[in-house]
RNA sequence: GGCGACAUAGCCAAGUGGUAAGGCCGAGGUCUGCAAAACCUCUAUCCCCGGUCCGAUUCCGGGUGUCGCCUCCA
């Protein structure tokens, strides 16, 4: 298997090969949420990048172990908790629901593992306690747990910054009990009425930051391929995995061998975060446009590149996804009829060929794209290039300008596999179409309608067979007159 | 103050040392009872100034602008 992968580490800030660990295999960490409230479209763009990276890395016949983790104990759980009177474990049990629901709809594939701070304890109790064996950690008087940044030598190697640079407290108070403004707390006394687990230096919580070091070397060891999350993490959160990893595992080159982030969705071209208030919820978006327009709308722009979100830019990328799905409906309808052996061959033409070959090379040019960084917005561009022969193809077959001979069924079976095959990395098309309720209802009365518009159409009675056809589009149904009869869809 | 990213047509967005994918919108045409869908045609010298090079949008330096990280954050 040699896969000429190349990947952009944020460690070496540029594009290396990929080289697995393990030959034709693939272990991937990245960040999941805390669950405190629900997610917005920003939050929702590294899993579906993931998504797709994984998607990408199965279809290359990768093994792939994919963890994400949820980080659900933390203050702004438990100020949640506090605020509705209720458990942490409600309110993050809640959350991780809602979550759940965001990525369903957005067609993510859940991950092989999902693990969780609050159980993880033992785990994270053990690294720290390696890390104050070591000498890397100290403890204060009030039961808390530093990791010392003046201890590691490498610190600062993944965001390319120096201690001294930095500008501790600037906008944050500095604890002075700490040994160096940016120590950071690998462990924090519990303070009355807060969730607490008992530990080597008395009853508390795991600091931010640890969780992440102890979940991926428990399920992807003490060296793995990727790690990912939003370019907001690179500091301090990875940066502070990176030191304690590394510093409890005793060795500079473990723990992820790429860094992979992404960039942020802003809002008038400003990053969009809970705190600013101005974001939009998945749940929000999805009231007005299918999971599918969204997952496409985030891929149409390289995971790196910002990405900025409006109702027109989500509009546009429904116009635009809608332009693949006729091809993908006109393809795969032209394959069925080919299975259903409805499809007459006839001699001497050899229609597929063009369609084929470009399909076969539009297949390499998408694979290559992927290939570099994963960029999905070259790839799906190159589906439009295939959208445009299947359409030409299909449209000239309809109207019996081509023929097909045998040979040439099965080379548009290919294609449409191929076509499909892309598709499938991308994650588009697999959602059912809602019908909003029974669709059997909807199927009949749908040709009950048709049928009436057919008869006043064969009358030549345009001012009826258009009042339906505008009434049916006002409520969202689109009617369309084909030679192959009326056809019609959900908008 | 430190570090970093970006600047491509009306809009969105790829990309390359040898004059620039794709999508949306718009115009014209074909098809249609009219539409819709689809197809065809048309719409950019890549922020500014230097430098390297036979040649730069692509490399280097400077400038301007926008954004991000240095606090929680995807």
């Amino acid at each position: 298997m040699t896969v000429l992968l190349r990947v952009y580490n944020t460690m070496s800030r540029s594009k290396e090969e990929f080289k697995p660990l393990k030959e034709g295999e693939v272990g991937i960490y990245c960040c999941g949420v805390t669950p405190y409230n629900t997610p917005h479209i920003g939050n929702a763009r590294p899993f579906v990048t993931w998504d797709v990276i994984r998607r990408y890395f199965l279809k290359r016949g990768f093994k792939v172990k994919y963890i994400q983790n949820f980080t659900d104990v933390d203050d702004k759980i438990i100020a949640a908790a506090n605020r509705e009177f209720v458990t942490w474990k409600e309110i993050s049990e809640r959350y991780i629901k809602s979550y759940f629901a965001a990525m369903d709809a957005l067609n993510v594939r859940r991950a092989d593992v999902y693990p969780k701070v609050s159980e993880t304890m033992p785990e994270i109790i053990e690294m720290i306690k390696t890390l104050v064996d070591k000498g890397f950690a100290y403890k204060l008087e009030s039961g808390d747990v530093y990791y010392s940044v003046e201890k590691d030598e490498e610190y600062g190697k993944l965001s390319g910054r120096k201690l001294d640079d930095m500008q501790a407290g600037a906008r944050i108070e500095v604890d002075d009990r700490k040994g160096h403004p940016m120590d950071f707390a690998l462990w924090k006394s519990a303070k009355p009425g807060e969730p607490s687990w008992e530990s080597p230096w008395g009853a508390g919580r795991p600091g931010w930051h640890i969780e992440c070091s102890v979940m991926s070397l428990k399920y992807l060891g003490e060296k793995f391929d990727f790690h990912g999350g939003g370019s907001d993490l690179i500091f301090p959160h990875h940066e502070n995995e990176i030191a304690q990893s590394q510093a409890a595992i005793g060795d500079n080159h473990s723990f992820a061998q790429y860094w992979l982030h992404n960039g942020f969705i802003t809002i008038d071209n400003e990053k969009m975060s809970k705190s600013a208030g101005n974001f939009f919820t998945v749940e929000d978006i999805l009231k007005k446009y299918p999971g599918e327009v969204i997952r496409f709308f985030l891929l149409q722009t390289h995971y790196r590149s910002p990405l900025n979100f409006s109702e027109d830019a989500i509009k546009e990328a429904q116009t635009s996804l809608k332009r693949l799905k006729n091809s993908h409906d006109a393809i795969n309808e032209l394959a069925a009829k080919i299975n259903a052996g409805e499809v007459e061959f006839s001699g001497g033409e050899n229609s597929s060929e063009n369609i084929f070959a470009k399909a076969e090379e539009i297949l390499k040019d998408f694979n290559e794209a992927m290939d570099d960084d994963f960029n999905t917005a070259l790839a799906i561009g190159k589906m439009f290039d295939l959208s445009r022969e299947i359409n030409i193809y299909c449209n000239d077959f309809i109207n019996g300008k081509i023929s097909m001979t045998a040979n040439d069924s099965q080379k548009i079976l290919r294609v449409q596999k191929i076509f499909a095959e892309m598709a499938e990395i991308i994650g588009i098309f697999e959602q059912e179409e809602n019908f909003g309720g029974n669709s059997e209802l909807v199927e009949k009365l749908m040709e009950i309608i048709i049928s009436i518009r057919q008869d006043a159409r064969a009358a030549k009675n345009w001012a009826v067979a258009d009042k339906i056809r505008d009434s049916l589009k006002d409520a969202g149904v689109v009617l369309e007159d084909t030679p192959q009869g009326v056809k019609w869809s959900i908008q």
